[in-house]
DNA sequence: TTGAAAGCGCTACCAC
DNA sequence: GTGGTAGCGCTTTCAA
């Protein structure tokens, strides 16, 4: 627990000279370079950041907020992001919104009391009176959930070009009874995954009845429930498909408590990839989105504002980066009936 | 951007008024009161967290060092460790080691940098000079993994019964050639669950081959080429007991690859349990920790300490909790040569 | 080249 | 009751 000071006395300078060494300033002579240097690693000596950034105007910490840890897609967007942001020098502090809205708010007030220099952002609720934190307080880019008609910077997937591109993977297989889980509607990725679908099916003549489209929450629960209803229509749809990871394992439990098999019964398509997709059966036909990826170049995107900023940059920003999801056709996924090239493991 | 000094000024009375105020340390007039709040209000005043624990000498921050975010376990873990944190005012700077055991040195340096008031951690790599930093440095809780011989605070599982009964579930479908891929020996949990099973094969009087055990790291690619390894074998073992979640994947990947089928070719037992091990094929019957509960129990462990020690408590504490780990039979496992109840999906 | 001193925003002590 | 003030550990002028 020692300060500047014991390193000064030690090394018989004044805390100024440390200081000066310390942050390479230069104009240090060799020799009191030197005295100081040895009394730093005498005294294992590491600078107080909390007193550093107080005087500094920043703390080198990007709050992140996201609405759950245990959903292996934020947590890979949480690492790339720790990634970047530990390469330049920065720490995260994490917050879990836990779906909840209320959360958010928060949680964006705790670290703003703690002056992070920005924040990360996938909110767990469609946030009023964002505009005035994000103009007031820190940089913020928002991951994956924007808020419809939110014009800053983003960095989000082709969740449109997606959700399109697995739907024409379903039609082409032959399906015409396709439906939907989609999730909550408040946020641009669940429209516009809904929007692909939707696009998609029209393009090919088909219609999407009303009792096709259910409206999930992205939880586990609200898949489970979707798909026990449309799995027990009287006119079953012959694919089904998920707009989440967790929907797609509640779809999943519905189809096993049902005694269906997947594809036999019904194809499944769902949105997020995961490590375990390729190796249980049905091997999983998934919508992947490059998620290491994105919590990379939101992190970057926001340092790179940050240290402009720092520059005198004027803080007018709203770039938005939008990458590419990748459609990995598996066996979870095959034509009407049963038949078709991609069986399950049975023999 | 407004200090106390803006409150202070708005509000008429001086800093130390707002003070007393902020922190509820009374013996001040109503009326006073009141102007102060309706300036904090309109100020829409955030005290400044830094500044303030520079004074206080604390930061109300904890930093969290584990291993590998993206593996659901620590994921998991970390919520339940937020979850308690949180509800006591603290927040959690969030460190990953990448199983990168220099990474724990630097994460521990920066996180002493910034004053964390204690430390969760489940280290990467064993460490020397631990005591010299829990001593001198922060309070520090262990999670999961402690270095053999390790003596001070930590939250673990009974690694050692948890193996035994899984390995003597093993034995009682018939099993008498088992193998395990067990995880690195520099950590009591991998080396507890090798000798859980060790002491379950010993007393049903069945043989160890050396080549029946296999050595991996936890990842995943390990699990695979152990996985490829035994299956290979002149006398491949009919059940596998799979020390970590990684590896199970990895080793799931290979029965897959070498298209054998599980469990009619081969049982498989995991250590870790999932969201989707109930739900695809083969449903994996698993050791599952009870990950949440393990954060939130070393949080609450580790808040307590560091608000005793804020007491005058003298910091000598090694309080150690053993939480029990659940066996989840399901289909993964079944008596050898296929037959049996637990078949796969297949027809 | 070096060091004294003024803060950064806050808490807490001690006069009034 | 209230407010002035001395720091917490650091960076950064500005004199010397």
């Amino acid at each position: 627990m020692h300060t500047i000071h014991d390193v000064a006395r030690l090394a018989g300078v004044s805390i100024a000279t440390v200081s000066a060494v310390l942050n390479k300033k230069g104009g240090v002579s060799a020799e009191l370079t030197d005295r100081v240097e040895k009394a730093l690693v005498a005294l294992d000596y590491q600078p107080h950041q909390l007193a550093r950034g107080l005087k500094a105007r920043r703390t080198q910490t990007i709050g992140v907020v996201i609405p759950d840890l245990t959903n292996t897609f934020f947590a890979e967007v949480v690492r790339g992001a720790e990634d970047e942001a530990r390469s330049r020098g920065y720490s995260l502090i994490l917050c879990d919104s836990n779906e909840d809205g209320s959360m958010d708010r928060t949680n964006l007030d705790n670290l703003y009391a703690r002056r992070v220099d920005g924040v990360l952002l996938s909110p767990s609720h469609v946030m009023s009176g964002l505009d005035r934190l994000s103009q007031r307080r820190f940089p913020i880019v928002f991951v994956d959930r924007i808020p419809p008609g939110f014009d800053g910077p983003a960095v989000v997937i082709d969740n449109f070009g997606g959700a399109y591109q697995a739907t024409q993977h379903l039609i082409s297989l032959g399906h015409t009874r396709i439906a939907t889980i989609a999730g909550r509607q408040d946020f641009c990725n669940a429209i516009d995954r809904l929007e692909g679908f939707r696009k998609a099916l029209q393009e090919a003549d088909l219609p999407l009845h009303d009792e096709y489209l259910q409206r999930g929450d992205f939880q586990l629960e609200s898949g489970y429930r979707s798909g026990l209803h449309l799995l027990r229509l009287p006119k079953p749809p012959t694919a089904i498909f998920s707009c989440s990871n967790k929907m797609t394992l509640g779809l999943m439990s519905a189809v096993t408590e049902l005694g269906l098999r997947c594809p036999e019964n019904v194809s499944v398509l769902g949105f997020d990839d995961f490590d375990w997709a390729a190796n249980f059966s049905p091997r999983l036909t998934t919508v992947a989105q490059p998620t290491h990826e994105m919590g990379h170049q939101a992190m970057r995107m926001l340092l790179d504002e940050i240290q402009n900023r720092e520059h005198g940059g004027n803080g007018n920003w709203n770039k938005k980066v939008m990458l590419k999801p990748e459609l990995r056709i598996r066996n979870s996924t095959a034509p009407p009936g049963g038949s078709g090239p991609a069986r399950a493991s049975a023999s």
